[in-house]
DNA sequence: GCAAGGTC
């Protein structure tokens, strides 16, 4: 029997569209990353076994070839030429492993990735991966074409498949490749200039990016548009009429007067009259309209202005509250109800709920209201709740966001708010006057969207045509204009949204990006308030290119890929005319940088002005400087060099060592408990071969230093499988052994109140091949029996020794062969170099 | 260490 296996964007989609197909029969089984669901059935006149699968988003992302990784050696000019490579995504997942094992032997493809550009591109990745096993002829490839997860269109999608679109993947092809040119140069570019300079930025990364910069763009335009704002003064006529004992402010139709003295005038015309006579009274019935189905950037929009919470935060728990079947897919951008939606049965899930099921008992009841018709982008349907729940088993965020999508669905079905309104119009001489107010008839949806609600705000008085009232003394009142507040996120995702900037998955991620590289802080109400940072940036790229801000960068970009996917130009063509027009941009703002860096020069800080001195550079003997704002690193102003350092920790000086093979004086990381010596110098410029880039000295493998692994590395780490836990010889009398892997957090602390512990490098313990230490205690403190002080042993197997150690003795195993302690006895000991080439020409004998 | 886009 032949074999059809079917391929979804991800794993809940597979399930729900092998149930439909299938009606239920299909059996389910793990795959090697996916679930796999299969069933028999009939494809194309035959009996064939169906399997359904899915990736999770696209299986692949475009990188540089690795020799352009490194930042100091590549120009990023050369960025826009490099040779580019496809990685797998999500390595962890091995979802092309996945592909290949459930593809190798079908006989067809059928492809139900979702209905847009980017479903179209990932298509084509997985056919790409799957012809590497099966030589499937396009004849035996399909594609489902379907607008909505329904039954109907489903199986109408599986009765009617049609061929994927090239064009359409292409042009993601194109997008990929443009912004990972563009944003890459940019970004390197413009970090290594201003890090190289300033050493106040306090941001590790000054990126750039075609959707995170015209984002900056609009939180910057609002900062400039408050700065440059000058209060403008005007006057306005303030009245009232006396009414049955009630006072009745009027409005006055002029509104604001922007001149004074004509201000002077109407006072005076107005003070000639005391009798404020009505004109007219008219009724009317307005409607407050209940809300659309909810899709992401609403629900984005109303956490972030209704609950305080932000977008990356709201995603997270909505994706929680999918998972476990609270809510439906929380990504989607359609807002309208597929038409055989079960409206009835969803809301009957939120029957008995405390809050709002009394509101949901009466709508059964008495019938929804059909909903306003939005657009379908058949995608997913709107983001409703799926059964019922209370805030004990959600949790506080949970239920904050399962409430608003219940609250928006119930409203969705509810009727309209109608109030009746009132509008009195008054004459007082020939000026007109007048007063409004309203009163609610049904409070529709309001009644569950209780932040929508209205209150009543009928005048005191039922007025009539012709009557007279008394004015009271008008007085012309000086204001002033005042500037509009920093752009709130709500603001923000609509300004996006509607420039096209990011997606609904997306917009999150650029918000989150411009916060945590320090351009934007978001303040209370969630405004978006722009630091020195983002403004001199956003600042700077109006001097120079104003291009490079504008939010119709996006879209123009984005008009030119359309071509593509139409089939209306060749995909070389439109990609080579895209990147060379950046590549100009870049060359032109690189020759350009000095006059965005004037700005930067009258707000930060040189480099060679800040910091505190620390320890002495190897080359000049002078002390470097501690840069301790972001990112944190050392800077020899004699030798103008600046030597990176561990980021996220504090570092000291460790007094008193110097490096043996570069005499720079070694310093402490320390992060979180975890902390090792390094050598700046070696850190950055490795000198010995196996130490590798980034590394302190609990990977150097110098045979003799005392700081180095083999004077120092005890046992292999079984937390993380692949460093060595290595003695930390600073850290007395807390002595602790830490992973001298920089990923893993295992520490483990030993001997508290030692005096000290040391490391016998060429003693291994005969059971274990742990390396054999020697503790010795203050005689008075000792814990060892028989008032013993000094012992030396095993960490592991000594009886003594073990229980000292806050680390059950089943996480040590033993030690692995061949590996860890890098160049152990192989150098020659004896006296201690004296300069660098002697300490290397000693090691490398 | 970098973009933006999927998804977990």
């Amino acid at each position: 029997m032949k074999t059809v296996l079917m391929v979804a964007e991800k794993p809940s989609l597979a399930a729900s569209i092998a149930k439909i197909l299938s009606g239920g029969s299909s059996t389910s089984r793990k795959g090697r990353s996916n679930p796999v669901h299969e069933y028999d059935t009939t494809f194309r006149g035959e009996k064939v076994n169906m399997k359904m699968t899915s990736v999770c988003g696209h299986v692949m992302s475009l990188d540089f070839n690795s020799k352009y990784n490194n930042w100091d050696a590549v120009d990023p000019l050369e960025l826009f030429t490099a040779t580019t490579v496809q990685k797998e995504s999500m390595p962890k997942l091995n979802i092309v492993q996945h592909l290949q094992s459930e593809g190798k032997t079908i006989s067809y493809l059928v492809l139900w990735l979702d209905c847009d550009r980017e479903g179209e591109n990932i298509c084509f990745e997985v056919i790409d991966a799957i012809k590497e096993v099966n030589r499937l002829r396009d004849d035996q490839i399909f594609r489902a074409k379907f607008s909505a997860i329904t039954d109907v269109d489903i199986k109408k999608a599986f009765n009617t498949l049609g061929k994927p679109n090239e064009n359409e993947s292409l042009a993601v092809d194109a997008r990929q490749n443009l912004d990972l040119r563009l944003g890459c140069a940019f970004t390197r570019f413009q970090t290594k200039y201003f890090q190289g300079k300033y050493g106040d930025l306090d941001s590790t990364l000054i990126s750039y990016g075609p959707c995170q910069t015209p984002t900056l763009g609009f939180c910057v335009e609002r900062h400039d548009i408050i700065q440059t704002f000058t209060p403008e003064p005007y006057w306005v006529i303030e009245i009232c009429i006396s009414a049955e004992n009630f006072e009745v402010p009027l409005t006055y139709s002029r509104g604001r007067i922007f001149d004074q003295q004509c201000g002077h005038i109407l006072l005076l015309l107005l003070k000639q009259h005391n009798e404020a006579v009505v004109q007219s009274v008219k009724y009317s019935t307005q409607k407050k309209q209940r809300p659309q189905a909810m899709n992401t950037v609403e629900m984005l929009r109303f956490a972030s202005s209704g609950l305080g919470m932000g977008p990356q935060q709201t995603m997270q728990v909505a994706e929680r509250l999918y998972i476990s079947g609270y809510i439906s897919y929380p990504r989607t951008e359609t807002n309208s109800y597929p038409p055989n939606f079960d409206l009835m049965g969803t809301l009957a899930t939120q029957k008995s709920n405390s809050h709002w099921g009394d509101f949901v008992r009466r709508l059964i009841s008495t019938g929804i209201t059909s909903p306003r018709k939005g657009s379908d982008h058949g995608d997913h349907p709107p983001i409703t709740p799926m059964r019922a729940a209370s805030e004990a088993e959600l949790g506080s965020d949970g239920w904050r966001i399962f409430s608003l999508v219940c609250q928006n669905f119930i409203a969705s079905l509810s009727p309209d708010c109608t109030y009746e309104k009132v509008d009195i119009t008054f004459m007082i001489g020939d000026e007109e006057f007048t007063c409004t107010g309203s009163k609610v008839l049904d409070p529709g949806f309001t009644a569950v969207q209780h932040w929508q609600k209205m209150e009543d705000s009928l005048p005191p008085v039922q007025f009539v045509k012709g009557a007279r009232y008394r004015t009271k003394e008008p007085r012309l009142t000086q204001k002033a204009t005042t500037p509009p507040g920093y752009l709130t996120e709500s603001e923000l995702i609509t300004l996006m949204e509607k420039h096209g900037i990011g997606t609904d998955a997306s917009i999150p991620v650029h918000i989150n990006n411009i916060c945590v590289r320090n351009f934007v802080t978001i303040a209370s109400g969630r405004r978006l308030i722009p630091n020195t940072l983002g403004i001199l940036l956003v600042h700077g790229y109006q001097r120079i290119d104003p291009d490079l801000v504008k939010p119709s960068m996006r879209s123009e970009i984005e008009k030119q890929f359309d071509l593509i996917a139409d089939g209306k130009a060749n995909f070389d063509i439109v990609l080579a005319h895209a990147v060379s027009t950046f590549q100009a941009k870049y060359k032109y703002f690189v020759e350009n940088t000095e006059y965005m860096d004037q700005l930067f020069e009258l707000s930060f800080t040189k480099l060679s002005e800040t910091g505190k001195s620390l320890s002495k550079c190897g080359l000049c003997t002078r002390y470097m400087k501690l840069i301790s704002q972001k990112p944190m690193r050392l800077h020899c102003k004699n030798c103008e060099a600046t030597y990176k350092l561990p980021q996220g920790g504090s570092i000291k000086l460790y007094q008193g060592n110097v490096c043996p093979l570069d005499q720079f004086e070694l310093v402490v990381y320390n992060a979180g408990g975890k902390s090792f010596i390094l050598c700046p110098y070696c850190y950055n410029f490795p000198e010995i071969e196996d130490m590798g880039n980034n590394s302190g000295c609990n990977k150097c493998p110098h045979p003799t230093c005392l700081n180095a692994a083999p004077q120092t590395s005890v046992t292999s780490c079984q937390t993380c499988d692949e460093g060595d836990l290595v003695l930390d010889p600073n850290s007395g009398p807390a002595w602790r052994m830490s992973c001298n892997e920089l990923k893993c957090t295992c520490v483990v602390k030993i001997f508290t109140g030692a005096v000290r512990v040391a490391v016998s490098p060429d003693n291994d313990c005969d059971t274990c091949g742990t390396s054999i230490l020697t503790v010795e205690f203050n005689p008075e403190k000792t814990p060892f029996k028989e008032g013993v002080s000094k012992i030396m042993g095993c960490v592991i197997c000594h009886v003594e020794l073990s229980p000292l150690v806050e680390l059950s003795r089943q996480q040590f195993k033993r030690r692995r062969r061949g590996r860890g302690r890098g160049g152990k006895g192989r150098g020659r000991g004896g006296r201690k170099p004296r300069t660098k080439d002697e300490a290397l020409d000693q090691y490398f004998v």
